[in-house]
DNA sequence: TTAATGTCTCTAGCTACTGTAGCTTCAAGA
DNA sequence: TCTTGAAGCTACAGTAGCTAGAGACATTAA
């Protein structure tokens, strides 16, 4: 049996994280030791990697309980966890297009810039007229930028 | 002058958005009608358009800050503005490798299920283990998955 | 005048965590 | 056996960047 911190470094997750997937249920309860201290079997392991896993590969939490509920039943056909990828996949695909036109951008205004003062700085006169864009695009971005 | 719907719409930005960008000291408070309520000039909607904008191209809320107060003082070289435009395009090339690689291997997940049961579907599987991975991808995402 | 629409403030909620405070438990060494 | 330090516990607050809703007031078109 594993105590919290053992299971977060084997499954590369932090230990809060843990707790708080298992708040939201999205883990099990633990089962407990005589010191009120979470203990976790393999196969805890094995279900918090698969989420450490999917959340690397962009799926949300909600996506990732649907998968996870889907495994728990393994007679089922499985179009249900492949349009939940495939779903995710269009995601991916429509950032993707979107990251590489701001680059395009980004990389233009960078390149524009010739290092005067800022009255006449191309970065700041770009942010401020969306007609100098070269590039189209679109409206939201729909993603936290961290 | 513009009430803040009319603001809103000219620049693309949702209303309760503008009043948090007042809240939290990014627009300056606006002037009010005789009914309290917001009215702005042309100079107003110019700030807005520059933070959607800005925003667009996945500048933070915290860089914006800083590219308005350097745009309020257009005498000084414009370095910092470049700064902030080249780490914005480092971090976006980083999310772009990131999500590459993510498309590669869902790509190859989506590919291989073969339409059977749950009990042998590759998507599961390849969440479940991360040695089936084709792609190296890292290790946090830093990205909300919308 | 009336109805519809717009605006006001305030509060709470969202995702996916992270950090803090103040306490308890555990394992290893003296 | 005692001590010490790391690791664990709960509970709550905070992060970014908004979004949604309630209930009241303002404005405008018919």
């Amino acid at each position: 049996m594993l105590t919290i911190g053992k299971l977060g470094q084997a499954a590369g997750v932090k230990v809060p994280t843990i707790r708080y997937y298992e708040q939201i249920g999205l883990l099990p309860e633990a089962e407990r030791s005589g010191g009120n201290q979470r203990l976790y079997c393999r196969k805890a392991l094995d279900r918090l990697t698969f989420v450490r896993h999917a959340r690397e590969l962009g799926f949300t939490l909600d996506a990732i309980r649907d998968l996870l509920s889907l495994s728990d039943h393994p007679d089922q056909p499985c179009a249900a966890a492949d349009a939940i990828a495939k779903t995710q996949l269009a995601e991916i695909e429509k950032r993707l297009a979107r990251l590489s036109s701001l680059k395009v951008e980004l990389t233009r205004m960078v390149a524009q810039c010739a290092g005067g003062s800022i009255a006449d700085c191309r970065v700041i006169e770009v942010l401020g007229d969306h007609s100098l864009c070269a590039a189209d695009h679109g409206h939201r971005e729909g993603e936290g930028a961290s």
